[in-house]
RNA sequence: GGGCGGAUAGCUCAGCUGGUUAGAGCGCCUGCCUUACAAGCAGGAGGUCACAGGUUCGAUCCCUGUUUCGCCCA
């Protein structure tokens, strides 16, 4: 705990501006030493838990961090404020190829390649790295004042986490649920190593069909393929017809003569074949195609591998050996057009798979891969979600979640990679046994040979993300944390990663743990560029929460962060909302020192003040924030809490609170002490609902705030009580409010000066105009003489006088209301040419609002079935209406008549 | 081809179960150093809620279609 001054406090707040740079650091630090964000499996309370989702350790956070771990934060520091003993799991992830790719980057500045440095001395290079940059990751969450529980930060490649990987392969292998065989795969040329289906993105390309003539082997004729990766032809082992096709019946059975390759292949029928596109014959190259290669299964043809894993064309691929794929098609369509095989070529849009990492282009290739079945897994999953035990926010997201796991392949889980979980798989090379076992084993158990030797692969990084939830919780060990924690209660992350993460966890939990590994599914926006754009550093859009922070404070940013979530895709990241969020921390700030001055040598009195007026008022409102964002946050609505909160905090305690109690507080009697009273626990309360969105400010105010204080995180969080609201006085305020606004408004538009006070006097409307259905049930004289001071605070009006009698001088400005005429006497001060002007504009703004009132009205049915009490809402707005337009003629009128 | 999300003020976006003078922030215009705050205060301008139908007494909101932007999957 930070000591700090309990009482007349004033001087704390010398500085008149917001400048987090005093107080963040040292407020975390102090958390952080205090143990308050470690969770405790012994605790009493009821449990909250929450894993992050790993960062990758390729670098540091980005703004979307910034924005996931706000979300996160808000949850779990509201939930130990409720009362919840909370656990919230950092850590980071080792990201297989992503780091790899940025080591080897490195590397190749030394002018190195991994393979110089051999793969035991390449892996220590990269823990270097994870070094480095995990603890830069690490600093900035506690920078954004993430209050994770430190003591239990995790790593992807721990060896506790390492264990759980083995643990889950060896059972899953036993099992029969991973398997190894050889499929075609998609291949990262570059990152040469096998990507699974999700890693590999589509993108539309403007590639072209390349029309290749077939000839028969024997006799005349021919067949004319198409296809949009010409050099695979090298690879062709057969083409295929649709059975039914009776332009190409003849020729099943028979061969055709490869181009280029001079071999004969033969022709086959299968119904894979679409005869409506193109010329309905197809070339199949099982070793380059996955359709083709169901196809080859099929009808037993030989696989042809053409490629190499660098991209360049194996000894398969005859005279072309060592080209690199893209100049050998070039090579290959010249050669084939040369020979006279080329029939034409058209310009084709089609979908081309690429590296998610390096987005280099993908071949499908046929290589020996582990793979794990996903149909018994996702049906577990599918299950959980149709129970309702796995929810989504937005709700839409758990189709996706769910129609991914309804259509997914079996996965694709070896990399051939250094950096990563290395397949515990050892091989026998005496009799081929293949053992999966957690350590090496020295003798091989079937044939007690000694040659053994390891899988040189690794596992798919996802593969080991999929258990974070309970490996980050010590599984396969059974711990106190475990059963406290798991299932997690709510999983935050962003929509890119469902099928990444989300569904793998899914799975992954069902079947380890037998539980789904959250209750609930968050899903956040990523945030983009002002155009909306995604940010990538390639595209130079991105931003640095460090930077962002220095400027407004992590409070600034987290507020920032929390206003804009909105649920949809993408957020937009622009500077005018980190403005107004420093801004809003600068008037929470100077709010706070406005109560501090008036709070000095404050003490608490034995029994607490009756509320007048402005404090019943005010608690109402304060009320209605408590429950408002209560409930938004409940939906996980963090942006409608975070417009809550500042319209609130801003516009009714800031503007008029404070404005009004002001009179009392500068007097020197008990109003003082009434007033103080009622500042300092609003202040109190409204501070505690902020801390979970903007935890430094708030910790660093409530410090100085009078009476004996820990952090604000230990103090209970606002309970929503409807009783506390008090729907009378808020009826009561509105009425004064709005004629507060009418007073301004007409300071504001004949430009009185807000320095120079003018009287107010008010009267009853000419009796014709009164209309009891406008009739507020209020008696306004009392309200106002009752409540004279927040008007005249409000407005700095020097008097506010109620007159039956008043004879409205020529030179006034009007305001008509609740059956009153409100009349600033303008003699001396008045522009007219402005009032008049003003009264012109109020008299067509209300004109063109009774117009629709009219409309409204005047159809029977509307009359005859809508409810009775919209009817007369409707109807006491078309007489509010004209009761103004006359007030406003009449006002002109007067003017008129100089 | 299948699916999803969006189209509201100059810009970025709210508007949850239909009835509000359709809101906010920023920008713009006018006037203010009012003893918490010029990172502020007060006022103002600015919107046929993409379009067309439908349901309804009543639609920014619900339904259908269209246009358009974006995304995911194949």
């Amino acid at each position: 705990m930070i000591s700090k001054d309990t009482a007349g406090t004033a001087g704390q707040f010398s500085s008149t501006k917001y400048d987090p740079a005093q107080f963040e650091d040292k407020w975390y630090k102090a958390w952080e030493a205090s143990g308050i964000f470690k969770g405790d499996p012994s605790s009493k309370k009821p449990a909250f838990s929450i894993v992050i989702p790993p960062p990758n350790v390729t670098g540091s956070l980005h703004i979307g961090h910034a924005l996931n771990n706000t979300l996160q934060d808000i949850l779990a520091r509201r939930k130990r404020m409720q009362g919840f003993d909370v656990l919230w799991v950092p850590g980071c992830d080792h990201a297989g190829i992503a780091t790899q790719n940025v080591v080897e980057r490195q590397l190749a500045k030394e002018k190195l390649t991994r393979h110089d440095l051999g793969r035991e001395k390449f892996i220590e290079r990269v823990w270097t790295w994870k070094k480095e940059y995990g603890d830069t990751i690490m600093r900035q969450l506690r920078r954004l004042g993430s209050s994770l529980d430190w003591s239990r930060e995790r790593f992807t490649m721990d060896e506790g986490l390492s264990e759980a990987v083995k643990e889950v392969f060896i059972r899953l292998h036993q099992e029969g649920l991973i398997y190894q065989g050889d499929y075609i795969i998609n291949w990262c040329p570059r990152c040469r190593t096998a990507l699974s289906d999700i890693e590999t993105e589509h993108e539309d390309v403007a590639g072209h069909f390349w029309h290749l003539r077939y000839p028969l082997a024997e006799g005349k004729g021919e067949l004319v393929v198409a296809t949009t990766r010409p050099e695979t032809m090298l690879g062709d082992t057969a083409v295929a017809v649709h059975p039914e096709d009776e332009r190409y019946q003849h020729l099943i059975g028979k061969k055709v003569r490869l181009p280029l390759m001079d071999r004969e292949i033969p022709v086959i029928a299968d119904t894979y074949v679409d005869r409506e596109f193109g010329t309905g014959v197809v070339k199949i190259t099982p070793a380059h195609d996955p359709n083709d290669f169901l196809v080859g299964d099929r009808h037993n043809l030989p696989r042809i591998n053409v490629m190499n894993p660098d991209g360049t064309m194996s000894a398969e691929a005859g005279k072309y050996q060592g080209l690199d794929r893209f100049v050998c098609r070039k090579q290959v369509v010249a050669d084939l057009e040369a020979g006279g095989y080329l029939v034409k070529v058209e310009d084709h849009a089609h979908a081309v798979g690429h590296c998610y990492r390096c987005h280099t282009v993908v071949d499908p290739y046929l290589s020996r891969q582990w793979f794990v079945k996903m149909k018994p897994l996702a049906a577990t999953a599918i299950e959980a979600y149709d129970q309702g035990k796995i929810g989504f926010t937005p709700d839409h997201w758990g189709k996706v979640f769910r129609d991914w796991l309804e259509n997914t392949r079996d996965w694709c889980i070896s990399r051939q990679l250094w950096w990563g979980h290395r397949i515990p798989i050892w091989y026998c090379d005496a009799c081929g046994e293949v053992i999966a076992a957690k350590e090496a084993p020295d003798v091989c158990p079937k044939c007690k040979s000694t040659n053994l030797r390891q899988d040189p692969d690794v596992l798919d990084t996802w593969f080991s993300s999929g258990l974070w939830p309970f490996s980050t919780l010590g599984w396969p060990e059974s711990t106190p944390e475990l059963k406290r924690y798991y299932p997690t209660s709510v999983l935050v992350t962003s929509w890119d990663i469902i099928f990444f993460w989300v569904a793998r966890m899914a799975m992954m939990g069902l079947k380890f743990m037998g539980d789904v590994p959250f209750h609930h599914v968050c899903i956040n926006s990523l945030v983009g560029d002002a155009e909306g754009k995604k940010m990538s550093k390639s595209k130079g859009n991105t931003v640095d929460p460090l930077d962002i922070m220095v400027h407004t404070g992590a409070d600034g940013l987290r507020f920032t962060m929390a206003a804009i979530e909105n649920h949809s895709r993408y957020v937009a990241f622009t500077p005018d909302r980190l403005e107004s969020s420093r801004n809003f921390m600068n008037k929470i700030w100077n709010a706070a020192r406005f109560a501090a001055m008036n709070l000095e040598g404050y003490v608490e009195p034995a029994q607490a003040p009756t509320p007048d007026f402005a404090d019943r008022w005010i608690l109402s409102r304060l009320e209605a924030a408590v429950a408002s964002v209560n409930e938004a946050l409940e939906g996980y609505r963090f942006g409608e809490a975070a417009q809550y909160l500042y319209d609130f905090f801003w516009h009714e305690y800031c503007d008029w609170y404070l404005e009004i109690i002001k009179e009392r507080l500068f007097s020197n009697d008990q109003k003082r002490d009434q007033a103080r009273y009622f500042l300092l626990i609003t202040l109190d309360e409204s501070l505690r609902l902020l801390h979970p969105f903007i935890p430094f400010i708030t910790d660093e105010i409530w410090s100085h705030l009078p009476g004996e204080r820990d952090f604000i995180m230990k103090s209970p969080w606002p309970i929503s009580n409807q009783g506390r609201r008090d729907e009378t006085i808020e009826k009561e305020m509105k009425v004064l409010q709005e004629i507060g606004f009418d007073v301004l408004n007409i300071r504001g538009e004949i430009n009185i000066p807000i320095a120079q006070k003018v009287p107010l006097v008010y009267k009853p409307i000419n009796a014709a105009d009164v209309d009891s259905l406008i009739n507020t049930g209020i008696d306004l004289p009392k309200l106002i003489s009752a409540n004279q001071s927040i008007l005249i605070g409000r407005t700095r009006l020097s008097s506010i006088t109620f007159d039956e009698n008043y004879v409205i001088p020529q030179l006034s400005a009007n305001a008509t209301a609740f059956n009153y005429n409100f009349i600033i006497p303008l003699e001396g001060i008045i522009d007219i040419e402005k009032e008049r002007e003003r009264l012109v504009k109020q008299i067509t703004n209300l004109k063109s609002l009774l117009d629709k009132q009219s409309v409204k009205l005047s159809s029977p049915t509307f009359l005859e079935r809508a409810p009775r009490d919209v009817v007369e809402a409707e109807r006491a707005k078309e007489i509010e209406y004209k009761q103004k337009i006359n007030g406003c003629t009449a006002a002109l009128a007067r003017l008129e008549k100089k």
